[in-house]
DNA sequence: CCGGGAGGCGTTTTGCAGTC
DNA sequence: GACTGCAAAACGCCTCCCGG
């Protein structure tokens, strides 16, 4: 692995900037030197300006130094959802190995989130249902444990939360909820903690329409609409959001015009070639139609 | 003007023995 | 087992000097 040094290095000079023009007043020539050549590290302050001068953040900086790869943990949220989200059990099943080979209380927290994913997904490919109980209690254990622990959340603990909150039960999800939504507030401007908090929102919404909370529902739908509103990539939480409207009329009554509202939300997933999303809603809303 | 080495200096971390 | 004290080692950064 190489060091930053010797990254910065090469993308300095695939600039053709001097040593002098990147570290100026930054820190010292010689130590600039030391550290291209990977003999000593810097601050994070000192990279972040350094950073700064090559017109790059921080986080594109650690893509770049992982060979353009998104760093271990990213690999695994990356690898749950994009294995979740395409019904892909195989992989899933690979990264359920992957982690019985640690013994980091993490890697005990993951095992128990993707087992419990395999398991509802193997019953669904089954029955067409999503059904709560063929998840391990154990797990379960597991999980809320280790959130309840928490004083303040990261954006990967509410991942965690959004993607389990399905088996928790209602009263330890209302507790979980109150000592994340104190985290959430701070996560507000921040751009990848927006997306993740709407994640978030759309599925505690999901659940309070099924257990027929409405009004509830009713104040998360529009703490959902009011946190995506203006960027374009927010397109999708529009599209649930319409959704979700859709569900909570049926819910009301307005079952003609709830429909038609969640029907064409569906359709505008598929048409923008998420077809997995697409299904998962359908069935759904054929479910509350019964 | 540039990259590079030697060495200095203050701060932080680490290893370890001793005490509570 | 947790805390304390302390020396050695490592770290982060610098200045000064050198050769191409």
């Amino acid at each position: 692995m190489n060091t930053y040094g010797e990254v910065i290095r090469n993308i300095r000079t695939n600039k053709g900037l001097s040593q002098k023009e990147l570290y100026l007043d930054i820190i010292s020539k010689s130590y600039a030197i030391e550290f291209e050549k990977g003999n000593h590290e810097i601050t994070l302050r000192l990279l972040e300006q350094i950073l700064d001068r090559l017109m790059m953040g921080i986080d594109e900086f650690f893509y770049i130094y992982r060979g353009y790869k998104l760093s271990k943990h990213d690999t695994f949220t990356n690898k749950y959802s994009k294995a979740g989200n395409n019904n892909d059990l195989e992989a899933l099943f690979e990264l359920y190995q992957e982690l019985h080979q640690r013994e980091d209380l993490i890697s005990q927290v993951h095992l128990a989130e993707v087992r419990s994913r395999i398991r509802l997904m193997k019953h669904f490919n089954l029955t067409g249902k999503f059904e709560n109980s063929v998840i391990l209690t154990e797990d379960i254990e597991t999980i809320t444990n280790y959130l309840n622990n928490l004083q303040s959340w990261t954006l990967q603990e509410i991942q965690l939360f959004t993607n389990t909150l399905n088996y928790i039960d209602y009263d330890q999800r209302d507790i979980l909820f109150k000592t994340l939504i104190k985290s959430m507030k701070k996560y507000e401007a921040h751009e990848r903690g927006r997306d993740v908090i709407c994640v978030m929102l759309t599925n505690m919404i999901y659940e309070l329409i099924m257990i027929n909370q409405i009004s509830s529902a009713e104040i998360l739908l529009e703490n959902l609409n009011n946190i995506s509103s203006p960027q374009y990539q927010m397109l999708f939480f529009k599209i649930v959001y319409k959704y979700y409207n859709g569900l909570i009329k049926i819910k009301r009554n307005s079952k003609e015009e709830g429909t038609k509202l969640a029907q064409s939300a569906i359709d505008a997933l598929y048409e923008f070639g998420e077809p997995y999303q697409a299904k998962t809603l359908e069935s759904i809303l054929s479910q509350i139609l019964q």
